[in-house]
Formats: C-alpha cells, sequence, structure tokens
DNA sequence: GCGCGGCTTGCAAGCGCTTGCAGACTATGC
DNA sequence: GCATAGTCTGCAAGCGCTTGCAAGCCGCGC
C-alpha cells in the first residue's frame, strides 16, 4: 500500500505538505498540488481512514442499532439511514439485536470502543440499563420509533396514537359502527398502547362504545392477527370492520376471515398499519395507515448530522405524518 | 477517555505491559495482571479499537456489499451474515448500491480506504470493471448469488438450474402436462436465464414439448408477474400450471389468475422461487422452492473467515441446496 | 531600502495501541 | 555456587495521518 510518505518521498516533499495538498488546505502552491495529487493518482494511493480517524479523532462511522434487520418495517428504515449517511460521507455499521437487550448494550459498548460519531438506536424496549448506556456515550444518539424522549434522548416518530384515531375514523365516515380491534402488546408504551388509545378516542368521539370482547392483544405477527380476529368474530353482534395494529396481523385476520367464509370487504373490512411491502401483495390489497418508513430513516440520518455537528437541536422530537393509503381491503374511499 | 497510558501512569507500569496484560499475552505475572484488569474497570477503559486496527493492521471489520437491503431476500442473507460475523468478532459496514455499478465501484473503494478485512459482495452482474475492482482489492472478497467462480472469486450460492428443474418435476409429477412459466430477466447469467434452462431441461426429460408461446420474461418484480401471466394464460391450451422464477412474480401471477376468474391451486397451480416472507402472507400460501436464505449468508461469513485467516478455500464454490416447501398454491403433496 | 504581512513548506509531536528486543529477575539443575 | 532457561517488564519504534508552530520566501507600500 502507498501512504503519504512514499508520496512525499517520490516528491520530495515532507508528508505533511503532501497532507494539506490532499485536504485541500488553502495554503499551497497550485503546482505543488497538481504534482501530489497526480502522483497520488498515478502511485495508486488510497488515504488510510483508520490513520485519518486516529488523528482527528472523527471516524465517520455511525452505528445502527436494530431489532431484526431480516424485518420489512426495519429494513426500510434502514435504507433511508444508509442513504443519507453515505451521502455525507458516513457508513454505518449494522448491528442486529434480536430485541435482545444484553445485546443492545453489549452493541452500544462496541460502537464507542470502535469510535464511531454517533448512533442511531432502533431496538427493544428502553430498560434502564440500555437508557443508562445510551446517556453515557461519548457521542450523539437517536432513537426512532421508540419513546427515547421521556429520557431526554433525541426522537423521531410518529404519533401512533394520533394516527390510529385516524384509521378508525376512516372506517366510521364508512358507516362501520362495529369494529374490531387488534392490538400489538399493551406492555409496549411506544406503538401497542398508543395504537389502542388512538383507536378507542375515535370511537368515543363518535359517541360509539367501547366493547373490549372485540378487542384483542396480538404480538404484531400474522398468527397473533388469526387468532385474535377468531376470538373478534365470535362477538355478537358481528363486526363488520377490523382494524389491525399492524399490516402482518391484518393479513392473519383476512386470512381467517376467509376460512370462515367472510369476504373483504364485503362481508367485512380490514385496515392495516404501517404499510410495509405485504400490504400490496395480499388480496385484496390493504388498506393501510403508511408510515413514512424511508423519511423515518432519513429525518433520523439527519437530526443524527446536526448532532454530531455540534449543533442544539430546535426540537428533541421530530413527529412524522402518517398517510392513509386506500387500497381494496376497505371497500369504498371514504371521505 | 481513559487510555492505556492512564492506565500504566495510575499503576506504575509501563503502557506495554498495560498492553499485555489486557491482551492476556502470556508473560505477565498474575498479580499485576490483575491489578490492570481491576484499574481498567474501576476507570472504565475501553480499547479504542481504531488505534488498535492501525497498530495491527486487522480491523475487524467486514464489508457488506448488497443491491437493496429493503429487499427481503437481501435482507435475510445479510441477517445471516451479520451473526457470524458478529459471533466472530467481527462488525460489518453496510453498503447499498442499488444495483448501480458506480456506487458498487465507489463502495469498494471506500472499504479499501476503511482497512476492511473481507467484503461480501452481493450485488449486480459483475461488469468487468467491477470484476477488476474486486481482485485488485488487498482484502479477501466472497460473492453471494453471483458468477463469481468465472472470474476466480470465491463465492457462494445455489445450482439454480437444478432447483428451478426440481420445481417443474413437481408440477410434472402432480400431473401437469402444460406448465407456463415466468422468468426473470434472460440477461441474468446467475438467476435469470439457468432457472429457464432449469425448467426447459425438466419438460424435455419428461418429453413434453417445449412452447414459447408459454414462457414470459419478466423482472422478478410482482407487476411483470401479473403481466405474464396475462399472456400466458391466453395462449390455448390453457395451462394448468405456472412456475414463476421467484414469488413476488408468483404472487403477481396469483393475482392475475384470480382478475380473470381462475382458481388456485383447482385451475392452475402456481410455484414460486425463493421462499421470502411473502410467500406464507398470500392466500393460499405460496408453494415453493425454499432458498436457503440465512445459510447463503452465513456460509459466505464462514468461507469469509477462512479466507481471512489465511486459509486456503478446499473449494472455491459453495453450493447450498435448495428444499421444495410445499404448502396450498399447488394443491395435492404429489411425490 | 526596509519592514510587514501573507504564502508556502518543513519540523516534530501526537492520536492510542502493539511488539521486537533487551535487560532484570527467578528458579532450576548440576 | 553458578550457568541456564525461563518469566516478567520496560524501552522505543512504528502503524499512517494531522496540525500547531516556526522559518523562509515573496511582493508590496512607504
Amino acid at each position: 500500500m502507498t501512504t503519504m510518505k512514499d508520496i512525499a518521498k517520490v516528491l520530495g516533499l515532507n508528508e505533511s505538505t503532501v497532507s494539506r495538498a490532499l485536504n485541500n488546505h488553502p495554503y499551497v502552491r497550485p503546482e505543488t498540488r497538481e504534482q501530489v495529487m497526480e502522483a497520488a493518482r498515478r502511485m495508486n494511493y488510497r488515504p488510510n481512514t483508520l490513520a485519518r480517524s486516529l488523528a482527528t479523532s472523527r471516524s465517520y462511522v455511525v452505528g445502527l442499532v436494530i431489532s431484526n434487520i431480516a424485518n420489512l418495517f426495519f429494513a426500510e428504515v434502514t435504507k433511508g439511514i444508509e442513504g443519507v449517511a453515505d451521502a455525507h460521507g458516513y457508513s454505518v455499521i449494522l448491528c442486529d439485536t434480536g430485541r435482545n437487550a444484553a445485546k443492545e448494550l453489549k452493541y452500544l459498548d462496541l460502537l464507542a470502543r470502535r469510535q464511531v460519531d454517533g448512533i442511531i438506536f432502533m431496538s427493544g424496549r428502553l430498560p434502564a440499563d440500555v437508557v443508562a448506556a445510551i446517556k453515557q456515550q461519548r457521542c450523539p444518539v437517536v432513537t426512532v420509533s421508540r419513546d427515547g424522549t421521556r429520557y431526554g434522548i433525541p426522537t423521531v416518530r410518529i404519533n401512533n396514537r394520533a394516527e390510529a384515531a385516524k384509521a378508525t375514523r376512516y372506517l366510521i365516515n364508512l358507516g362501520h359502527r362495529r369494529i374490531g380491534f387488534i392490538s400489538g402488546q399493551l406492555d409496549d408504551a411506544e406503538s401497542g398502547l398508543p395504537r389502542l388509545e388512538g383507536y378507542r378516542a375515535a370511537l368515543e368521539e363518535s359517541g360509539i362504545g367501547f366493547d373490549p370482547d372485540i378487542v384483542q392483544e396480538g404480538d404484531f405477527r400474522m398468527e397473533s392477527g388469526m387468532r385474535a380476529c377468531a376470538r373478534i368474530m365470535q362477538s355478537p353482534p358481528r363486526p363488520t370492520a377490523i382494524f389491525a395494529a399492524n399490516d402482518e396481523m391484518a393479513i392473519g385476520a383476512m386470512k381467517t376471515l376467509s376460512q370462515l367464509g367472510f369476504k373483504v370487504p364485503a362481508d367485512v373490512a380490514v385496515i392495516g398499519f404501517d404499510d410495509t411491502a405485504f400490504a400490496t401483495v395480499v388480496t385484496p390489497p390493504l388498506t393501510t395507515v403508511a408510515q413514512p418508513l424511508r423519511m423515518l430513516g432519513t429525518s433520523a440520518m439527519e437530526m443524527l448530522l446536526k448532532l454530531m455537528a455540534g449543533h442544539r437541536l430546535a426540537d428533541i422530537e421530530t413527529v412524522l405524518e402518517c398517510q392513509l393509503v386506500v387500497r381494496a381491503s376497505c371497500g369504498g374511499t371514504g371521505l
């Protein structure tokens, strides 16, 4: 490998001059710079980022701590992050935790050793020890779709409560009065519980009673949606619509409905949440509230860039709007 | 940040002794080691990986160059890679190319600057300039699901031709004689063309003629599967089965079939390829040849580990078996 | 003709860690 | 009691790059 020293030697210059030429420092004679550039090209020089980082204490690496990269939801967000990171000269180290708090801690430590300039954290429920580990990092950390804000950690998220209410209102406007709800885990304070609250709030604002028989707890996976739907459908009067707290459970519900002989949307309307790629694949295509997944990633990375640049954030929290994507699973288009 | 020098100073030792104690070098007096360990703990010492890497010229980082992380196929493989990488102390830098050759080159260069110890390459079609860039890397590179072998690049892959024949034979054994085929891009020498060849070979070994009217080229995306299926179904005699070169196109075909009023599998059987999460989500669940996605990743990383350790590979190519996963989209279970 | 300020370059120290070499010290065997 | 072979530790150089400081150079204005 050719180093700056090699170039310097060849040109009879000092290493520091070569460095300045390469980093277009102002005070370098144009001809000198050209010589250096030319030699670098000719000798196939590649700066050693490690050495540079050691000297400058900037690594231009960020860590991404994530629950599960094989999950479409996280994968989309990751795509957004990687895109803007790269556009700004940052590389991203991928840390897949499997939602395991011990691994989260381990990765946080690892990233610190690797001298990353920033961390995007999108895994698990932020237990106390993880929060502590995050706060004592010497580099900025931003969480996405977590309730980091309550611990003073910059966060980008959506308003789960409001968006769930939006979806529920859509069904109500379509004329539905008896609407089943399949929730996520209710001990999940970020997206599990708030979506239920939004559902409930929308019902109440329309004077529709809340019937616990037709809200069932799931775990965000398809099978749980199937089971929940089965339970919901056996609570007369029969619901005419089902709102599931994510797409996979909505799809599970659709499966169960079809097994029970119900047509979607003719007999019962189904609406999901997230708008991952699953929504378009299923038949009928799923109406769902679309999380701006990609943008969740880009916003988080942009936030992190600001922090790494030493700026204070105008607002510690960025809340992104979702959009209701109307496909076929609820029939009409409503208002 | 506390450094080795700090620890050394506190204990009245030399930095080098501290280093040896921390790296459990044999010749360190047990009490000394214990002192050092204790001080390190107390002072909250975290080794600076950058500095270590610079000194040892081992970064314990690998680069992953990938077409699109938001694609389930790649995301699964990535999960496999990250898992074994982490288990062996390696971190992975994620490089999403969007199948853009210029970006592939850019990332290859970037990774070299970052002094990665190895690269897993899983993007694009390996044009000449990319191959050249790969070969002149100073670190080992392995490709996955690419025809790197022809350029002497270690590769892990499946036997697309044989697996496609397997799927076709399954349909034949089910009694189908007129089987439509939706291919990927035929200029894709890795998975596009070979799957068509396998289809054709299986037909011919059963004495079934190859009818170009019922093989249509798609692009591995759902919409192309829909269009291709429409064309296929209007070539009498009407096919009783359709084999799509991946799951997304198979799902597209199922959509079209249902629009045309055909029942799957009663009227026409559908089989896919890959077994991404889509296959289970769709109704009826898709019978498909399951690529060992996770294992593609783990094998690739294991191969890379061997290479990075300086071992010669027994075989430059690892070929993994697929498994036919029978769900409902082809009806019966066949032989 | 002299001083001053702005360019341009070199010198050297430093980022935090590793490692070959050598010296000191200990235990062992004869 | 001494040589020898191990143990243990320190010294110093080095990984490849950056950067503050100083020195040399130039042209300019007075």
